[in-house]
DNA sequence: CATGTACTTAGCTCATCGGTTAAATAACCT
DNA sequence: AGGTTATTTAACCGATGAGCTAAGTACATG
């Protein structure tokens, strides 16, 4: 009964009210009462779709007197990345090319420059998102 | 009925099954018959499976005698990257680093080398995914 | 303390989903 | 034609999910 995250990510994702939700908190965090404005829905549906964003993990939540206000949880969102990250190579022709780029900064960095700073350094480690195993 | 592009998609993902059928075509094309070894699940259950996953944009399916070979079909795929571009900002930091740093590359760019390659023009475009909206 | 505001919980309905078995279809191989 | 292999369709079942209304909880304030 305990579905594994990544399925209930997915699960919570799959529904428009929710992702309309996210994309509302993408813009700030803010109460129940705001979050359900836009919607021609009864307030306990809204409550009903909060619970299963958090329970994702995509949401997390405070409280402020009465009020329960929602923001978005990063986590989640990464570990759906992370797993996309296993299927870039099909569509993202770019990734391909990466490995090389990657490749060829590094020689040039190594020859013809004293590490000025440690941004590239740090390019080789972050820009390499999605290829994580589940 | 019809449920919007996306939210089949994501429906089509929260199965670990079918991820895992997926993860399985990541490998390869293959058939139904090999799809279904590694499952202890009736022929029919990973038919219907692949049928979501068809009509999730996941997979397409070709003929090839009596066997129906499987493959993964990137739109759908991209097309969920797309979505979570709009938060990624939330949880990759890199991200957030990386207008400054194309804009550091191109300077440097423009001053010190002659175009030998458009590697860098490529990807200053390129490696802005996740920008669209919905 | 009483009333109002912001939510959540309970209990119901109906549709969809993931699985089953049994039967049908399709293409190949004597 | 008749049999084997690969896959789908049909019909069913139990569980889950999204919505509702009505009632409950929690805090704030007059």
């Amino acid at each position: 009964m305990p579905l594994d995250p990544l399925s209930s990510t997915f699960a919570a994702l799959a529904d428009p009210t929710r992702r309309a939700i996210l994309a509302r908190l993408a813009l700030g965090e803010t109460s129940v009462m705001e979050l359900a404005k836009p919607f021609d829905m009864s307030l306990p549906a809204i409550s009903k779709h909060l619970k299963v964003l958090e329970h994702a993990g995509l949401i997390s939540r405070g409280r402020e007197a009465q009020w329960r206000p929602c923001r978005i949880a990063p986590a989640s969102f990464k570990q759906v990345d992370g797993w996309l990250g296993n299927f870039r190579r099909f569509w993202d022709e770019s990734f391909n090319r990466l490995d090389g780029l990657l490749e060829e900064m590094k020689a040039d960095e190594a020859v013809k420059a004293p590490p000025r700073s440690n941004r590239k350094v740090r390019v080789t480690k972050e820009k390499q998102r999605g290829r994580t195993r589940e």
